[in-house]
DNA sequence: CGTACGATGTTACTAGCGGTAACCCGAAGT
DNA sequence: ACTTCGGGTTACCGCTAGTAACATCGTACG
């Protein structure tokens, strides 16, 4: 059992190590796109595929791990936005706006991130059908459905209520940013105030248009 | 020039032809999921490759053609929806569950949809980086807006308030319809009326909780 | 009638992908 | 000295999308 000197040094080696090669592979595929192949990636580190593999198993688990870093990242991030000691509508502004100057500062990052092609979240019980991509907008939702429930009183059921909402509103922002992000038809701060003001109910109070069939 | 009875009647069976070809490229599709190769979609035809590829062009030309047939009757759903003489309320919660009863009663269509695996969208002037999946989406969301503009007032800048509404409300119906499909927690009405409640701004209303630091 | 055309269909192939088996080598441990 | 083991390579497999070349049948036209 006295291998902890050779092993922990070996560990710290190959941890750096699958560090550079996630470097390498994050280069590529910043240059690549989504698409980008084990052979090129493994080209830019310097080295050949099988070496690739057996760090990270498969493609998914190298784009997996590629991924953990810029969630974790982002999602530290929201949290700090989201915990900001200032009015809700501000609060709300702030995570907006975070997650929007993350899709816009790092475009490259978020089109991997959100459309890693495809790949199955390994042996899952259950759910033999259909599993596709975006953890990380699970992992958002998640995060905000926690947030909703720890600071509103939305009564019994509110659990519920929470996660639809943390799910919806996650949906919301990443429909608009990836509109916005692909058209950008206004500046950042137009778009989040628009959002705000949708999430504070102004779909409902509104006025119909006098000349048409208002309902 | 005189080829019109021959050219249609060639032009009338090579689109009964199609038809048929995209009727078997459906079956497989169903089947296998969004990855399903032109091979087995050739032999579920009764063909071979080339006569796909000679019809749609390639694998995107195939799968868009695919595509179109359920998105324009999705969109038609929604329209109808969307058009129903009621208050706004039930409007909107009408076309919420419109959605989230389509891709409830087909979630293996709804997923070939929003996850093409990704396709380029053909030769397109500009937008050189990025172009991934859902076109889908961005039709509804501009469908949206659309009437949004009609029907309500929204004053000077109306109309980029209409479409950031439009993409943020699709991003939403989309974000929690694909996290209720995955996780089942509750019935659609139950999160029909969650959704509607957040677009009517209870966000906004909603008290704090007493014991934590409410902001 | 013959013939030229056009669409339908096939076989056989290329190029590239993700993934793997087999081997190689140099540096540590006993 | 000799074994062990992690990092590395070559050469391959099976699969995919996509294509070139060839065969076949029906129809319009001289």
């Amino acid at each position: 059992m006295e291998r902890t000197k050779r092993s922990g040094r070996q560990q710290s080696a190959t941890e750096r190590r699958r560090r550079e090669l996630l470097e390498a592979a994050e280069r590529i595929v910043l240059r690549d796109g989504p698409d980008a192949s084990m052979n090129a990636i493994a080209a830019e580190a310097g080295i050949t595929k099988p070496i690739l593999y057996r760090h990270f198993g498969d493609k998914g688990g190298l784009y997996r791990a590629l991924a953990l870093r810029h969630t974790d990242a982002l999602l530290a991030n929201l949290a700090t936005a989201l915990d900001a000691p200032v009015l809700r509508r501000d609060r709300v502004e702030a995570t907006l706006d975070a997650y929007l100057l993350a899709i816009e500062s790092q475009p490259q990052v978020y089109r991997f991130l959100m459309h890693p092609s495809d790949e199955d979240t390994g042996p899952e019980t259950g759910f033999d059908v259909g599993r596709h991509s975006a953890p990380l907008l699970r992992r958002l939702g998640e995060e905000l459905a926690k947030v909703i429930t720890d600071r509103l009183d939305l009564g019994p059921g509110g659990e519920l209520t929470a996660r639809v909402w943390g799910h919806g509103i996650v949906g919301m922002m990443h429909g608009a940013g990836d509109w916005w992000l692909r058209e950008r038809p206004c500046s950042r701060e137009q778009l989040v105030k628009q959002l705000a003001d949708l999430l504070w109910g102004q779909l409902a109070t509104v006025e119909d248009r006098e000349d048409g069939p208002g309902f």
